[in-house]
DNA sequence: GATGAATGAGTATTCATTCAT
DNA sequence: CATGAATGAATACTCATTCAT
């Protein structure tokens, strides 16, 4: 007898439910300090029901660091054309988006940061990290180039401008630790820009 | 009866070398997956040792991320002039120095990037860290002024500008986790001086 | 609404299939390390079934070690004449069958031998087989007692001689792990005779 | 600082008081059903201390199947002399050796039987009494062959023979649960001297 | 001061069992 | 009756810390 509709749609907010507490239990206290019973606690379901979801802690957490980049923050952080004919535009419009969605990833990015620093522990989830970071290096890249062509950057090596812009974006999250200041990120899009090298 | 000179000595090279293979351990695989056994064995004394000289772990932590910072880094990450009459080139060197200082700071920014993301497991060493990030800001802010007032560089708010200068450091060891291609540093003291809005 | 018979069929061919898994499990994995989900698994069932059928896991080792014997073995082993004529020819078939019987019976005398190594542990089925011990060797005593008064069987103490001739069965099956070695089955019925005394 | 004789001393007897409970408990309740702390209990020891004697519960088991046979046990059982000249005679002090010590070895029987029924969960102890059991049924083999030549013993395959008297001594202990009744084990040298077909 | 045995709090994980569907 | 999600008791094992030598 297969599972209801319905019995499958509460089976998956409860796993969705899990994932998101897991989320920011890994990224504010870690992944050693972050037991399987606070994650439970934390959903409101028992400890088992934990691995009715997910296989172990270490798949909890390849889940943790990897759905919401598949789901959420991939298609929009490359939500951008890099060979739109408005460059400058596009690329406007591109750092305005890169900013606001690097503020609201606070807590995902507390994540990302734990590993990259500590890649070698955790070398799956560093895998998916660095080929999303590649893809959006590239992206990056790629764009800059076309400001180029179109005379609204200045001259830069690109892979170097790409590379600095991704820097400052991560390094911008992490340098801030109280966000409650939203009115600064704002202001960030101008050195963000500049980092491009537009022409005045 | 007191304990002679040379003894003295060992004993502080002691210190210091099981505080650089903590350092070392903490950095790669984090503060829980650290132990003291481990620690000791890199550093070659029992661990029962490690308690002679660091009152538990937290404090060995403690000291881990505060050391370096006031005997090593603190100094040469200030060592520039705000106010210096050449401004323009007080600021270039500074850029230098900084990219270079960066580069070699890998494992230790590894624990320092620990302590941001998961700052409220760790309060004291966030503290320190967060203080020397105030006077650093601080510092670099009033070089900005300087120049602007110099006329190197263009007018920007320098308070979103040093705080942009500084994202860009740490995000910059972060994102390269491959730091053997070292050609690429070099390269970067040029967004990095971008972001500090020069004239042409 | 009452079962069809058809129902009923499947449901006793269904018992049949989980209690068979059950045996071979138990008997090669030990009590606790077979698990209701990996009988289910063997068995083709959900492992809910196997609570269907069985009210829990003590009952389903209590049946595992209990039916095979009720079923099958017993009757088999039961299957000679004490009081018999030919005295020596039945003792002789009686030995034949025996040593086939426990060749064949490899899989659940594992299952028998847990059982008697730890009754404490699994005292209800325990004392089943302790039972039919007490019976079968009794059975045997009474042979023995049959071929002395016939003049086949040279004086021992029957008692003693039946336990022997017990012990023996059970060892031999214990002693070989490789069965494949079938041609030496056979042979051992040469000194299991002897094991009664024979009149040369 | 070495060790102290004494303390090395108090910690070979701590080390052998776990391995003596352990193989207690080990053979009345099975691998499962004994748990570190149970065998730490009924060694007057916190579990932890378990751990620092043995590395984890396989190996606790391994040396408690081991140890016994390869310190006591295996000189024991291998002490006659297969070439003798007086054979029957050491023959049957052989037997008597062999039944006193498998009627003391009741405990450790179960545990051996345990690992024999379950050899595929345990193969590195099982290796052990694997080698163990053909070097026993070798020298016994061996005995025979010379019982044989000296005219004490009536023709038999000696192999086959060798074997049925080891399944006769392993059987023997499993038959019989309640071993208070000692008595019984002296008589059991008969039928054992019957099965190595001696000449009347 | 140096060592490492002893301790036990804490944690991931397994698994029998219950029960809603 | 069949299924499998939910639960939490139970257990091996790790590791910081203490302290006797």
């Amino acid at each position: 007898m297969p599972l209801s509709d319905k019995q499958i749609k509460m089976m998956e907010q409860k796993r969705e439910k899990i994932l998101q507490q897991a989320i920011i239990l890994f990224a504010e206290q870690g992944y050693e300090s972050t037991t399987i019973a606070k994650v439970a606690k934390a959903s409101g379901v028992s400890f088992g029901s934990v691995f009715t979801y997910f296989e172990n802690k270490d798949q909890l957490f390849f889940h943790a660091v990897t759905e919401p980049l598949e789901k959420v923050y991939k298609s929009e952080l490359l939500d951008f054309d890099p060979d739109a004919e408005d460059s400058l535009n596009e690329i406007k419009r591109m750092i305005d988006k890169h900013i606001h969605i690097f503020t609201e990833m606070h807590t995902y990015l507390q994540l990302v940061v734990q590993v990259i620093g500590q890649h070698t522990k955790f070398p799956e989830p560093f895998k998916v990290l660095d080929e999303f970071s590649a893809e959006f290096t590239q992206k990056i890249n790629q764009a800059i180039q076309n400001g180029q062509k179109h005379g609204v950057l200045e001259d830069s090596d690109p892979v170097i401008t790409a590379e600095a812009y991704m820097s400052f974006l991560l390094g911008m999250r992490l340098t801030f630790t109280d966000f409650a200041m939203s009115g600064l990120w704002d202001q960030l899009k101008i050195p963000a820009l500049r980092l491009l090298n537009p022409k005045h």
